[in-house]
DNA sequence: ATGAGCATGTAACTGGTTACATGATTTA
DNA sequence: TAAATCATGTAACCAGTTACATGCTCAT
């Protein structure tokens, strides 16, 4: 175990003392878009943030299913919180496979990498959609939150990131009907391989 | 092994046979800002490849470093090419440490959080200027090259991305200077913990 | 009855990075 | 003389996901 702190957990028990169960259903609806934890993680973690006096844990009695085991911030927990929010986040692995499907779309047929944008454009709107929705509930629902404000902004990113992905697609799905195809066919062997 | 094929692998030798030591180059020369491999994944994958009749090897006499071993693609390895870039490729993990912390900047000094977005769109304005390079670079270098057009829609997305990342930087750093501070005291001592 | 939701947890796996070993040649 | 570049590769490690085990209650 090399890494210090968890990033998430601390942040969200700060929101409220719950259990795993409820940090984990926390996690999908507030920050899922940008963050996600499993369980796999959350648990052993929450034991160890115990062991360490970042939390404590009270155990609910519950009939049938196993005790509902509640963790809250402790002082402490709070100071590693604030340490950690002031660190400079380190930039998320670099990964898109759609760019790099793309970035070889001279080796497939056009109408695949129209599709491949265009299912890509689908899914963003979708995004946008719900985005809009989400902060029509953010404002119902916590309208006088003293830390709306910040939600509103990782959510306003989201809805900047849609919109400029989907300014994209439309940018590419153009430039892709302007290729020419290549001469020789409907093969194109370049000499490698 | 689950991977049916490691994605980049195949489409940079599709651009002409090479070393595991030129493949590493070359992407992250090429598509570096979307995508990277290390040797750890690049030896071992071009070790299977070539048991799987994806790649053939060559071995050229090296004085004093290690032979150069160039991998170049089979008929099946570009098959395979075509049959990966088909799939719908799967969405990238979504873990923004930045977003993640300003989520919770309600737990830090404004002056931190104002920090953390400053920082962040000087890393962002760097990056843009790259990018403006790469664009002269690639005309001037490879102007009539029939992937071009490719190469540059992935170009365009980092573009779009970073323009787009900066005017949220600026929103953002607006929106934090308006938020009202707590009232008590310097402490947000919410209940929580 | 069937499945979703509640609620805990662990073991196995996977994908990926880092550190190391080796060592000549070129450049600053 | 120090460092970068060339060039191969592996072992150890790490973070994170998935699948599984358990079993009650409530809605369809």
């Amino acid at each position: 175990m090399k890494q210090e702190t968890s990033p998430s957990l601390l942040g969200i028990l700060s929101l409220g003392p719950m259990s795993g169960y409820d940090i984990k259903k926390t996690v999908a609806e507030s920050i899922g878009y940008f963050w996600n934890e499993s369980y796999g993680q959350i648990y052993p973690l929450l034991k160890r943030y115990a062991a360490q006096g970042l939390v404590t844990l009270r155990v609910e009695r519950n009939s049938g299913k196993p005790d509902r085991r509640v963790y809250a911030l402790t002082a402490a927990g709070r100071a590693e919180l604030a340490r950690w929010l002031r660190l400079p986040p380190k930039a998320p692995a670099q990964r898109n496979e759609l760019l790099l499907k793309l970035f070889f779309g001279g080796r497939m047929a056009r109408a695949d990498a129209e599709q491949l944008v265009q299912a890509h454009r689908k899914e963003r709107e979708g995004q946008l959609r719900q985005f809009a929705e989400v902060e029509k509930w953010l404002h119902r629902k916590h309208g006088k939150h003293p830390d709306l404000p910040y939600w509103l902004i990782t959510l306003d990113s989201g809805k900047r990131t849609a919109r400029c992905v989907l300014g994209w697609c439309e940018a590419t799905l153009k430039t892709l009907r302007q290729i020419p195809v290549p001469k020789s066919g409907k093969r194109d062997k370049s000499k490698a391989g």
